[in-house]
DNA sequence: GTAGGTGCAAAGAGTTTGCATACGC
DNA sequence: GCGTATGCAAACTCTTTGCACCTAC
């Protein structure tokens, strides 16, 4: 992906283009799973020495915001992740060992929570769903 | 549910039997929903002036280790929340609004479960289901 | 030029820990 | 009596904020 359609992502949100925005978008774009706050800095640290925590936070905040990415609270962990904002709908296979993330595309609920939203009368507008397990690797 | 039962829980786990234990196991038990762990301080003051925070954490640290509470981290809330462990699995429904949590008793992806397990190579041990929205009374 | 972005240091919030004392068994 | 549980205060971790300076537009 090219810094050209970071760049729209950032104007499409009304945010500034600066080098270290531009830095975590490619960051998180090509990471695999979810990243920490601490997880982006070290990474973007390497391409930038001038970078503060308190940065990555507020960028991933904005970001959050604005729908580019989506801040997680896995069960298994106290700092929160995030990871890129798929259009799409997504739910996780996580990997209790090595942590790694997997994407399931299928989505089977949606009978299921018109059925619960019925019974319940709730206003279902969004749900999460996480399978805990070990990878292939882990199983060993 | 009387003292004998919570007396009984701790024994099964090996906890000694005190005041702030008992305390702390029959506000979780009459609570609905998810209690943070100053949830459970401010309710046990009432009745046990003596209690510190801490040792409300290291009650529910105890508890989660003997499967007597579950710890879950909801998107939500920046802290994390205890409910009684229930032998049954449950999912939930939470109320965006006003915080409200309704269980769901009927788990419908035993069977997608086991598709994505042989798509994914993954073993899955566990999983997570949470449904966002508004709850009737908030949906005004 | 101006509004917004950033680094640094300090503050906050939630949680954990060390140590001396108290209590269950 | 022994070993665990507890209160208190301090430490720790993650995250947020205030302020002065800098940069994108």
């Amino acid at each position: 992906m090219k810094t050209e359609t970071y760049k729209r992502w950032l104007k499409d949100a009304d945010l500034k283009v600066t080098k270290h925005r531009l830095l975590v978008l490619d960051i998180m774009n090509h990471s695999h799973g979810f990243l920490t706050a601490d997880d982006v800095y070290v990474n973007a640290k390497e391409q930038a020495a001038d970078l503060s925590l308190s940065t990555v936070y507020r960028i991933l905040d904005s970001f959050a915001e604005n729908g580019i990415v989506s801040p997680i609270n896995l069960d298994s962990a106290k700092q929160t992740h995030y990871e890129i904002a798929h259009t799409r709908h997504a739910h996780h296979l996580i990997c209790t060992n090595c942590g790694r993330v997997e994407h399931i595309e299928h989505c089977p609920l949606d009978d299921f929570q018109k059925r619960i939203a019925k019974e319940h009368n709730f206003l279902i507008e969004d749900h999460k769903l996480e399978l805990y397990g070990l990878c292939a690797s882990c199983q060993t």
